[in-house]
DNA sequence: CCGTGAACTTGTCAATGGCAAGATGCGACC
DNA sequence: GGTCGCATCTTGCCATTGACAAGTTCACGG
């Protein structure tokens, strides 16, 4: 009446941490082939389960995109933070986020899509939120100290220009000259950020 | 021996333009749902032709999403163009790559994603590398006028910036607060490129 | 011991991509 | 006119996938 229990076998019946060997698979999956080039059936094997099983923890892909975007999330806010405590500056506040985009790049990969998220899920739209919060933060002093500073679009500045940058990094569309240091070049580049013009030069 | 021939029919076994209805259905269909919520069935079912006959022309899909792409880059080095020779700021010339992403959203959407695209095609790599030429180029007067700027990484702070802007806005990640035209949007953010920091900020 | 529920397995079906053989029709050539 | 070659399509097959549902296992609480 119980073929698992009267059978030699690898492992128990119950895997025991099935949804965080497959976060973790799926994290691998991505690194090697993008949020797309693997399936649900994929990852069972990966994991040693069956095809359905993952179905039980996430729904369908989308479910599971969405953990790992809002793992992503959390651990983006996590970084922002660290580096505004350590030096205050927003401009480092850009680097980390280059930085983690590229340490992280599974999760990066999945967190700006929303085509493959389900934007509903409440643990998602907090760990949105408080990632941005932390980017906007680094922005409030600015408004505090110069009224005529628009940190709306001063903050969007800053974001655009790394999560571009980070962007591009990771999809290899970057000059070889940039080098291959993230943080180094995100510095570099940053520095033209809320820097004048130069000497004789149109364009304004 | 014919059955077409003797059947009345609502059009000839040869579509006549199938490659381009192929094209438009495609950017159809990415509107829709993206590069990734729709299968080469689909588009074969819009342009009522058989399930294979798109194999024909492209390939596969990623092939159709090559050419997607490589019409999209000479579209964008056209309006970058334009815009330089109208104006002769660099500005503009990344407002009108901003304007281009929104405009072109299902060409931009594809464009830089390499892992849904043929990177050895030819006809991909010249659209890529003329968009990059009209890109870069209007950072080359800044070189020339002034030795201590930087024109690498002038040029990808200004690039990382509009295509930031561009992904993020078409993506749904910014506040709403920055309005809903995003040319104006990015005329208000770029002025913070190359602009002196608020007086009495830290974070440089 | 029994019932419940979480965590799995097995099975089915429609849709898909990939491939190959077959069909259509036009132009060039004899 | 007939034939051939080729571009452009159609049809058919098969393995894989997502989605769904029924079935099984096992730990815990009453």
């Amino acid at each position: 009446m119980r073929p698992y229990a009267g059978l030699v076998q690898a492992r128990p019946y119950h895997h025991g941490h099935l949804r965080e060997t497959l976060l973790e698979a799926a994290l691998e999956a991505i690194r090697e082939s993008g949020p797309g080039g693997w399936s649900l059936r994929d990852l069972a094997r990966r994991a040693g389960v069956s095809h359905a099983a993952p179905a039980h923890h996430f729904g369908d892909k989308r479910g599971l995109l969405t953990a790992i975007a809002a793992d992503g999330f959390r651990g983006l806010s996590e970084a922002l933070e660290a580096a505004w405590r350590a030096s205050g500056s927003f401009l480092e506040v850009g680097v980390a986020y280059v930085g983690f985009a590229i340490t992280h790049r599974a999760h990066f990969e999945v967190m700006y899509r929303p085509d493959l998220l389900r934007r509903d899920d409440p643990a998602l739209a907090a760990a949105r939120q408080a990632s941005a919060n932390r980017l906007y933060g680094s922005m409030q002093d600015a408004a505090a100290a110069d009224p005529a500073f628009d940190a709306l679009h001063g903050a969007i500045a800053a974001w655009s220009l790394v999560h571009g940058l980070a962007t591009l990094w990771l999809s290899g569309n970057l000059p070889s000259a940039l080098g291959d240091d993230p943080e180094a070049a995100a510095r570099a580049v940053l520095r033209y950020l809320f820097q004048p013009l130069p000497k004789g030069w149109r364009g304004a």
